[in-house]
DNA sequence: TGTGAGAGCGCCCTCTGCTGGAATACC
DNA sequence: AGGTATTCCAGCAGAGGGCGCTCTCACA
């Protein structure tokens, strides 16, 4: 279910309406309004009490926008509506605290979405708050009729013509008529490649380009091209200027995209818009989503192109190339002590283990002498084979740690808690050696026989 | 009316680190 | 011999970088 949010005209009252997306469909404002009307016949009362208040604040204001949220579920084509009643003026989107910044940032009155994170935080609340009862779906929608209405001048405004399907405002008649045609289904331009079709012959131009392969912006620093002049502008952000215009207020990230912040900001509200339908997961953004559905699948589509051995991540198979068909691999020295470690995260574990401090101190059995930290004490319990440092619970006897076990039996204490090492045999160690690959070889078997 | 600039969404990738079972070493 | 500790390893998710493509709007 993925959720739109945005906003229709109230027919009848004639009120304008702002309209919000958050994911990236055209066509929501649009479908919005046909949907509406039916709505309206349909008997759907929308305006609670809490909407009503909103409506008195907007009087106050002399921005009405009563917004009816709505959520389309893309995969059955259906719209549903809140009874959430919503409005944004400009000032309402100024108190809103705002979580990131933009290098000279400036305001638009146009109709695209905000970036406010309150408003996202708004819109992740009421997805969760919205129950299937509150809401009404609405199937095929698209078989409704686009109805436009005319252009109106809202008095006290400088712009002079306001659109009646957004927020958009311009001081020139052309410039809304213009505007409305954002509104329209009209898409003179027809790709010949492809069934799409665009509204201008620049975007169509753009669109063949993506067909051809013909790439007209070149990177005068990397000689990388590409189809529009804006993807090289951000490429050269990326890459060469290294500009960020994006920061964080919470932290110090900073990035390229607005879009990249908006993932950002998830971290630190923990928003995780993207559900998991076969368990309790959800993530933060929709790659992460597809990627975990890999869990609930089986498929694993990297494949080890020595071994034949698959796995779900490339990561996950690049470390297993590194560590089993690589050589010379470097390995991760501990910096406490002198052990070497293959994998950096297992490094971590080593630190964690052994050499973090231990609140609950470690007391040494045959010295008292008490440690905080684990590698420590195991040092400590080497310097107690070779000498006297085992003292018997029973009497006032004193030796080295393998005497001591003969010594307790004779005392009637029974073994001691620790045992002398035992050798291994040459032979045992023989059978030993590797087992892991004998072991990999068998699976490799068996992998090839399900084959 | 055409075009450029920028915004927005989506997709895929890499890097990173945690987790828990298996293998191995140690006692 | 058997228990325990440590290391190896694959699975998996968090976070962020980079780019493809399309759209809207301002401006010439």
């Amino acid at each position: 279910m993925a959720a739109v949010a945005g906003a229709v005209v109230l027919p009848g009252q004639g009120q304008a309406a702002v309209h919000s997306v958050s994911q990236g469909m055209a066509l929501t404002l649009r479908e919005g309004i046909c949907v509406f009307y039916d709505l309206e016949l349909a008997q759907i009362h929308v305006l609670q009490e809490e909407g009503q208040e909103k409506s008195s604040e907007s009087k106050a204001t002399e921005k009405p926008l009563d917004m009816l949220r709505m959520e389309i579920d893309r995969d059955n084509d259906a719209i549903a509506f809140e009874n959430n009643i919503q409005q944004l003026s400009p000032s309402e989107e100024g108190e809103g605290k705002k979580l990131f910044s933009t290098v000279g940032e400036k305001k638009s009155q146009s109709c695209k979405a905000s970036e406010n994170l309150s408003e996202l935080c708004n819109e992740s609340k009421e997805r969760e708050y919205a129950t299937a009862s509150e809401q009404t779906v609405v199937k095929n929608s698209k078989n409704l009729k686009f109805q436009a209405c005319a252009p109106r001048q809202k008095k006290g405004e400088k712009e002079g013509f306001s659109c009646c399907f957004c927020s958009f405002t311009s001081a020139r008649l052309s410039n809304l008529k213009r505007h409305l045609k954002t509104h329209s289904d009209e898409k003179r331009y027809l790709c010949h490649l492809c069934p799409k079709a665009f509204r201008t012959a620049t975007l169509l131009h753009n669109h063949v380009n993506t067909h051809t392969g013909t790439k007209p912006y070149k990177c005068s620093d990397c000689d990388t091209a590409f189809v529009t002049r804006g993807e090289l502008s951000r490429h050269r952000r990326y890459k060469h200027t290294l500009e960020k215009p994006f920061k964080c207020t919470i932290c110090e990230y900073s990035s390229v995209e607005a879009s990249k912040m908006r993932r950002h900001i998830r971290s630190h509200t923990g928003e995780r818009p993207y559900p998991c339908d076969l368990c309790s997961y959800a993530s933060k953004d929709a790659y992460k989503l597809k990627r975990h559905m890999l869990t609930h699948t089986g498929e694993k589509r990297y494949e080890c192109c020595v071994c034949r051995a698959r796995f779900t991540q490339s990561g996950t198979m690049k470390i297993h190339m590194l560590q089993k068909h690589g050589e010379n691999v470097p390995k991760h020295q501990c910096p406490h002590c002198s052990t070497l470690i293959s994998r950096k995260s297992d490094l971590g574990v080593h630190l964690r283990n052994l050499h973090s401090y231990m609140e609950e101190a470690i007391k040494c059995s045959a010295c008292e002498a008490v440690f905080h930290e684990r590698y420590a004490f195991l040092q400590h319990r080497k310097t107690h084979r070779g000498g006297k440092g085992f003292k018997c619970a029973q009497c006032s006897y004193t030796c080295n740690q393998k005497n001591m076990r003969k010594h307790a039996e004779n005392c009637g204490l029974g073994r001691t808690e620790t045992a002398a090492p035992r050798k291994r045999s040459k032979e045992k160690n023989k059978i030993r050696e590797n087992p892991k690959r004998v072991k990999s070889e068998v699976t490799l078997k068996s992998f090839q026989d399900e084959k």
